[in-house]
DNA sequence: GATGGAACCGTAAACGTTTACGACGCTATC
DNA sequence: GATAGCGTCGTAAACGTTTACGGTTCCATC
């Protein structure tokens, strides 16, 4: 069933059948429709590695997601959100979708280069963006349409999107603060991956704002998972000297410290302060309601085809790609009260 | 950077470089070597458009997951870790894994005709199965090869993979019933999800195995995520006659259900027995912990490339194609306990 | 009636591969 | 020394599209 067979059909050339399907001018309008009629009529759509080869192009961006097993919990939700924002916009464009998985034992520029070198997409998103990140040098140097859904300190000039941790750090600690928090500690996954080091600079900034000094106990090294919380909850109370409040890198933490925290019969908000980072869904239900920050993934999505559909055409113009920093809102919980002392468990105290 | 640049360096034909790179036999081993030496110096990888249309094979298999809003709970954890079994098994193979989110406003059977034929992937999985689903008589019609995660009364004989609907309402009822309940509720989504209705007919056949009469009113639909725990929740806390305990369908409504109960001041498992569906990540730090099934996804993922494979080896020959259910080990948790009939709130009785 | 132009359509090349086929050189055999 | 066979390689066709180019028809104009 290819253009051939329809064209054998109709009893007119291949040439004039493309034509009619891909709307040219040259071409009689009663034609056209009988055409489009055969098309539906046998079933026919263009065979896309034909298309892909005479043009040059695939009509695909790719959205490569990592499959680590630590932005597992984090990639989730927040992937299904943002393709979910980011599909329809580029299906408009008659562009298809696909999302990448690395496989996490794959080197991720490896991947990115096989898919690049292959030709599989004519953009790329890319996300899990790292300090240093050679695959946006690698994008750059070859000239791939691409945005990167994070910061990076490589590339320059290249189009990404990023959440605003400065923004979300600045207002807990400062929040934080202003409740008479003198001892507010940071939880964050290190890594390579760039937020954690912006978080971290973000939180020293801030500390500095307030005028509170910065001690390296408190800032603590945790997946940013309920495990992780979990973990997180221990360390605090074996502390000898706790703070009486917690900034966390990674919301999903919230689930395994509540828990660490009740078994130990303390109650976040009244025994430790506790500030998480998005608003997930997965946290909407955490008791007492966790202070958190709203941002429309979806939104960012649809944003990131935008600005896709943009570098696809431009070409790599000389116009300057757009590097976005999107703010999020806070949402007051109940986690995150006054000071108290009480963080050790009674059965210490006792 | 075509396989044509390559030869002119290497001052041999296309055909003796497509060979080499194809390990085939008529090439000499010094050759090749060349050949694949230049090739990585270069940096040439083969244009996949140029392939497929050559071999009529993409490389390439799809795995088509809906982005509706009511799987996207569900969804998130669960893909993504069949994802991350399934996508090393067909790497191996030399094929790409792409994952297709099926937007909401899109019609499934029409994004998978797209796919079809536009000729994208050379296999399909196909997942969110429903009781009667045309894209299994589609791609049986026109021989696709294609694994379905989920059974369906479509088709006929197709491979598919799902998993022990009945085996764990089985067990959850049994259990329930050597605790002495006889009143055992059952929540599900309900729609045309062919597991909805599995899990209805087992519900019944499982009731009636351990002589327990069926109550219409206690089989209560609700959305398998948090907020539909949580409205479950408030119907059984009014139900003049509420039920001692309660099987999900899906466990994230766990998470909702706990949160009302603790509202009303019950505990889970004291003042109502829940059983709870997988054993997700983000239920696995409910506190009393949630009674619920094993498995491996990953293994499940695994599965699933292998039989894609073997499909697509295949050609869909005389052999049966290969129909699994893959049991759930049961993990004793601490919300499932002996009836009680506290489930009145405390104001209430009081 | 010759000419120009517009509207429409057919022809054929090109995209980058793979692969059937045949050609060449060499060695071993009778 | 002719022949067969093997190992190696080049040639060219084919996959399904799109598109530049030229051709045909028809109508309007001078």
């Amino acid at each position: 069933m290819s253009i051939r067979d329809l064209a054998r059909a109709l009893d007119i050339s291949i040439g004039t059948v493309s034509r009619a399907l891909n709307d040219r001018a040259d071409v009689n309008p009663e034609t056209r429709r009988r055409v489009l009629e055969a098309a539906a009529a046998m079933g026919y759509a263009p065979n896309q590695s034909g298309r892909s080869l005479r043009q040059g192009t695939t009509n695909a961006v790719a959205f490569m997601i990592p499959n680590d097993h630590d932005v597992a919990a984090l990639g989730n939700s927040f992937f299904m959100s943002v393709s979910d924002g980011l599909q329809p916009v580029l299906m408009e464009a008659g562009l298809d979708l696909f999302v990448l998985l690395c496989p996490s034992e794959m080197d991720k520029n490896a991947f990115l280069r096989r898919v690049v070198e292959r030709r599989i997409a004519d953009g790329v998103i890319i996300s899990s963006i790292e300090r240093q990140d050679s695959r946006i040098d690698y994008l750059v140097g070859r000239n791939v349409p691409f945005v990167a859904l994070g910061r990076s300190l490589s590339g320059g000039a290249h189009a990404w999107v990023d959440l605003d941790f400065e923004g979300v750090i600045a207002q807990s600690v400062s929040r934080l603060a202003r409740l008479g928090h003198r001892r507010i500690a940071f939880s964050s996954a290190g890594g390579r991956i760039n937020f954690s080091f912006i978080f971290a600079e973000a939180y020293r900034r801030a500390l500095e704002a307030e005028g509170l000094s910065f001690d390296p106990a408190l800032m603590i090294r945790e997946d940013g998972t309920e495990e992780g919380g979990y973990r997180l909850g221990d360390r605090l109370l074996a502390m000898p000297e706790p703070p009486g409040a917690v900034i966390l890198a990674d919301e999903t933490m919230a689930i395994g410290l509540y828990r660490r925290l009740y078994e130990a019969g303390l109650t976040p908000g009244r025994d430790l302060a506790v500030i998480g980072f998005r608003d997930s869904p997965h946290c909407r239900f955490l008791s007492p309601p966790l202070t958190c920050f709203r941002l429309s993934l979806h939104d960012l999505g649809r944003r990131l085809g935008e600005i896709m559909l943009e570098r696809l055409k431009g070409g790599g113009g000389a116009d300057r790609p757009p590097q976005e920093i999107w703010p999020m809102e806070l949402v007051a919980g109940e986690s995150d009260g006054r000071p108290s002392h009480r963080l050790r468990p009674p059965a210490a105290s006792a």
